[in-house]
DNA sequence: TTAAATTGACCACAACTGTTGTCAGGTTAA
DNA sequence: TTAACCTGACAACAGTTGTGGTCAATTTAA
């Protein structure tokens, strides 16, 4: 039963430490190798676990993969909502979560590839349209709104993609500019998202 | 040797012929099913050729890759070329810009999406910094230029993830608009591209 | 101590990969 | 017709993949 107490702890405890584990591996791979790099054997050598584990938490790759995904993108949303809270003026509120948002991908640049890279790269993750990342664009910028609902839609996600491409160029090293600077830019993008010319 | 003729046509052509058909069932593949479809042998069942003669023209998968990509970056720099040759006046310069190359993604989605996923998803193009799209939008927003060297570098960037995210929202129908309003939402995003604000 | 639960190390399967090699036809110039 | 060449269908290699199973050793509650 899961009550059991085994070495100190319980099952329920042991396996769901084991699944972190392999979230953990997963992320180390997707986020330095590429969507490439995970294999169900690689997560387990990188987890230092068996696939029979593997099979306990997750039923297939995808899963996990999934699993690694929405397991930061969660970090991603309570890192943007806790540095949205503190200030209630509009240009301030986005200059605070896009500081937050470039904290948390410069400091774990792994977290950074998996939240902008993955959903494009990985098929498990291409195929269902699992995208963070508009819904945060519109969290952001979707009270500062122009035009109809087509027009906002199109802002929002022109806005993802000039974000993201700006932090891949400047993760790996193609960009070089001071994080300041980047951060800069990255506000005057979110606030001047939705001006019509 | 080379000229003597066989079945009509001298080897060399049959060669580059047999090439042509592998390029193109390359393009296929990476522009149907991703890089992850593109193997050797896939390719060699999809041209149905043996793969005694992938290996005649192409010394790697990797090869193979490139020469997809750069066949049709070739395309579309012509296309755009092309557009640009008619028109003097700055925005309408632009405009035609964007037009001819939606039009050339749209005509045929698979180049749309070799162009714009296959640099960021396949290893082969990764890797080695192919990415033609940059230097289209330099070409396009170059003139335009208001700040120094970093600043016109982000913004360039980010016009390119920009158009990129929503050309790519656009083909697989998660952006429903018409084609005019997406070209013309491009024409003001690259119009608008480095106005300071 | 005994019996049950948990663990880790493997192995097996079929399918796929890149790459090279072989070998029996067919086609053509001489 | 003969000899050179071209072609297509395969086989072989060692490697990886996902997914499942087995089995002996350990750890614990009873």
């Amino acid at each position: 039963m899961a009550g059991r107490s085994w070495a100190g702890t319980t099952l329920d405890d042991r396996k769901a430490a084991r699944r972190e584990q392999l979230v953990e591996a997963g992320l180390d791979l997707l986020g330095t190798q590429g969507s490439a790099g995970v294999s169900v054997r690689a997560v387990c050598r990188h987890a230092k676990l068996t696939e029979r584990y593997f099979y306990e938490s997750f039923t297939d790759r995808e899963e996990l993969v999934v699993a690694v995904y929405e397991h930061i993108g969660e970090q991603a949303r309570q890192a943007l909502v806790d540095a949205v809270s503190d200030t209630a003026e509009p240009a301030e509120r986005a200059k605070a979560a896009v500081r937050a948002f470039v904290e948390l991908m410069l400091d774990d640049p792994r977290k950074g590839r998996v939240l902008l890279l993955a959903p494009i790269t990985d098929p498990a993750l291409t195929t269902r349209g699992i995208a963070l990342l508009p819904s945060f664009a519109e969290l952001v910028s979707g009270q500062l709104s122009h035009g109809d609902a087509a027009e906002r839609q199109m802002t929002s996600i022109g806005l993802v993609g000039a974000l993201s491409n700006v932090f891949i160029a400047y993760l790996d090293g193609s960009l070089k500019v001071s994080r300041d600077r980047l951060i800069d830019h990255c506000v005057r993008l979110v606030l001047g998202a939705d001006r019509q010319s």
